[in-house]
DNA sequence: TATCAATAAATTGCTAACAATTTTGGATTG
DNA sequence: CAATCCAAAATTGTTAGCAATTTATTGATA
């Protein structure tokens, strides 16, 4: 691909990306090729492997061939096994990022929290769920491993499609408090706290989700109830 | 991509995978468009998404726009953050595979420890580095995350070509013995004899790569001097 | 009214031809 | 002889248009 159309690419992926991530386009949303021609100025070639991308790199998106796209649902196992791998992989980012503290990594962490709480105080929805997926993010970057911060960048993304799908009480996002207080761990270069809280907090989030097993499998009732 | 076009790109991607992973197109290696579609019996639409994906997901292959393609060269940096993402990974599921443990995984895993030593006795090389890798593979599928699994398949793979790029004694893989004691030692449920040997088989691995600092970027030099 | 079949419309899938770019291999010149 | 330039060849990048498939509509029938 030719470093024009790639950057076109790209453009579509991350305006589709962020609208899953925001909430915007709900779960099981169809995404039809011509509507995003339209509606995102674009090339119809581009569109489609913007659509391939985020089906096989993000999963986001599910293609369903000759039948088009649509946002992804994820089944309860594979929300399970992404908050388990997410935890996984966020505790090492945590263990690297105390070894890796300059005074430069200091200052982008609490410069994090700072929009953070300044999205808070907006209260724009979107920019709250945007900063506080890039909490985590800048902590991966700290950490210093591009490929655990890759891994973890696709993990965050479908995390929040997950949410999106599973949250029983609409609007909770990641506490700026555990945040704060994971900060607080990390400054003091207490790793087994830090530890301890990535672990809590994750599974605060985990707590306000609807991943009991029920029929085990997509929750295609509540999204039929919901059209 | 209707299914018949997509299973045509996974074939493609398959051939030009195990070919990279089990080093019979080293790193560096050109990938013309032209000379796969010939070698392949493939259309060149195919062939082009197939070395995309391997760019973009798999990241052995290196794609120089408007100059094609070419086996890739991980540096330095990246190979050290692979092997260190690993690690992280390989110790979960490690763990999790002990809580997993069937009967029925306890037999694929010693079927899988038969099958490595069966290659090693006809000594295929090829077949030595595809079960020594798929070791891993089935550890995670008994760990029973997908997620894990997925992102631990990319790295192997991409483990594999860095072996190719820097190991200094060439044939050396994953020891037998060591998969046998990690073995042993899951069969046993002693998690945390596990995890210290699956720590002790990474390095292992590591220790006869070449991954010293030297100039920190790209190995030209030795590149150069090999063609 | 429900069911089915036939047809039309909408949508996705594919490819062949063309465009753009880079590389190659002289020919020319100082 | 080295450097520069130019055209031809090779290679990659792009797109328009047609093919194939699915979905929606219509209308006939019982």
């Amino acid at each position: 691909m030719g470093t024009r159309a790639q950057l076109e690419v790209k453009r579509i992926m991350d305006r589709l990306a962020s609208a899953i991530v925001e909430h915007r386009l709900p779960p099981g949303t169809r995404l039809t090729e011509a509507k995003l021609v339209e509606v995102l100025g674009a090339n119809r070639n581009h569109v489609r492997s913007a659509l391939q991308k985020l089906a096989s790199e993000y999963k986001v998106v599910t293609i369903f061939p000759n039948r088009g796209a649509c946002v992804a649902q994820p089944t309860i196992k594979e929300a399970r096994d992404v908050f388990a791998a997410r935890i996984v992989i966020e505790r090492a980012v945590v263990e690297l990022a105390i070894d890796n503290l300059t005074a430069k990594n200091r200052n982008r962490l609490l410069k994090q929290l700072e929009k953070e709480t300044g999205a808070i105080k907006c209260g724009e929805r979107q920019e709250m769920i945007r900063e506080s997926g890039n909490f985590h993010r800048v902590l991966a970057q700290i950490a210093g491993n591009e490929v655990l911060d890759e891994l973890l960048a696709g993990l965050i993304t479908r995390t929040s499609l997950i949410i999106a799908l599973y949250q029983e009480t609409p609007n909770v996002q990641c506490s700026i408090e555990e945040h704060q207080a994971l900060v607080d761990a990390i400054l003091a270069k207490d790793c087994d706290r830090a530890r301890y809280l990535m672990d809590e907090h994750m599974k605060t989030i985990q707590r306000y989700l609807l991943l009991d097993e029920r029929s085990g499998d997509v929750d295609l009732q509540a999204v039929l109830e919901e059209s």
